[in-house]
DNA sequence: CGATCGGTTGATATGAATCAACGTGCGTGG
DNA sequence: CCACGCACGTTGATTCATATCAACCGATCG
């Protein structure tokens, strides 16, 4: 079982013509996938989209530790809870959502996960992945994300530049990501 | 936590405008959600397809039994795993697969799930969905999984008839399903 | 027997994909 | 140190899969 300590890396499936679908996105303190923690083999397959730094534990380690500890046990489950609400969003907005909420909602999702690990400050953070990798996330080319973000650009709701993004107006990204949202 | 005996029901989440997502289908013999395993409330909501039997255990007593048993943690274990890639499995049909591709997948994954549990005579078996409900679950409008299906008929592929689906060309069904499968 | 619900079908609209070209920064090898 | 090549981003033109809108049908039920 491996746990990321420093980076970010993407779960992605590959389909028989060279296509991917990323599953989730995870950043430094997060599991590679809950999944090893029950067994060994992965469906999917980790890409690193940063230099990271990792660390290993051993599986029958891990499972002493859990039947010993009952916190530990919560913490796993919640981690695993998660996990699983992460993946039921992503099929909502894969199923429902338009191209521009996504990538609103994915922005946003992304502030809320790093502000809870690290000090972001002035709504601006590094933001290592292409636009491929994005398309590959929310199910869409990559020249489409580009034209999305260009038009949150030009609406001068994010700023993009040399691996940085900038969110100018939260309240505007706020309002598009909640177009349908769910109640 | 609820265990589900008898029937159709499934989990999804509302939207703003009234539309849905559903994120999975599950039948007798399956668990209402795994995370209802660790925490009392669901993000999803419960819809039965069917008329229905369950039947209740307290999370309080599944968690002595499950710390107490080895074995039980490891088949819970299991169903997390499995449900965690069945939404996986979701993610990518929604993400990256045509609609005939995703419903051919989604007769298939009906297929393999019921013969798990029930006898299958000769590729046909009760199929009590709405179009609507199997638009709600891979992203579709109802009249688009209509015409996908009247497709399929026209090709003598499937035949359906007051609630009964029928595989009548099961290798043409996988060769489309398999269209871009992952590797 | 009328109302409602689910399914079917046709016409049209549209969001996103595709195809194609070009720009730009960066690392590398000559 | 310069130039070439490559990876990534940008932009325009066009196409296509699926949505939308609308009408109708047949079965079931109160």
């Amino acid at each position: 079982m491996y746990i990321l300590c420093q980076g970010w890396v993407a779960s992605y499936i590959r389909l028989g013509d060279g296509r991917r679908q990323i599953l989730s996105i995870r950043i430094g303190g997060d599991l590679f996938s809950s999944k090893l923690v029950f067994q060994g083999k992965l469906d999917s397959t980790i890409l690193a989209i940063t230099n990271i730094r990792f660390s290993r534990l051993h599986r029958s380690d891990l499972k002493k530790i859990v039947m010993d500890n009952e916190k530990v046990l919560d913490a796993l489950a919640k981690v695993c809870v998660e996990e699983g609400m992460a993946a039921d969003q992503l099929i909502v907005d894969l199923g429902r959502r338009s191209a521009e909420v996504r990538i609103a909602r994915f922005i946003l999702f992304l502030t809320r996960k790093l502000g809870q690990r690290y000090v972001v400050r002035d709504h601006r953070y590094p933001f290592p992945m292409r636009q491929q990798d994005i398309a590959d996330l929310l199910g869409l080319t990559p020249v489409h994300v580009n034209r999305v973000l260009g038009g949150l650009r030009k609406a001068h709701i994010i700023e993009t530049s040399r691996g940085m993004l900038a969110i100018n107006r939260m309240s505007d990204l706020e309002r598009i990501a909640q177009t349908y949202e769910h109640v």
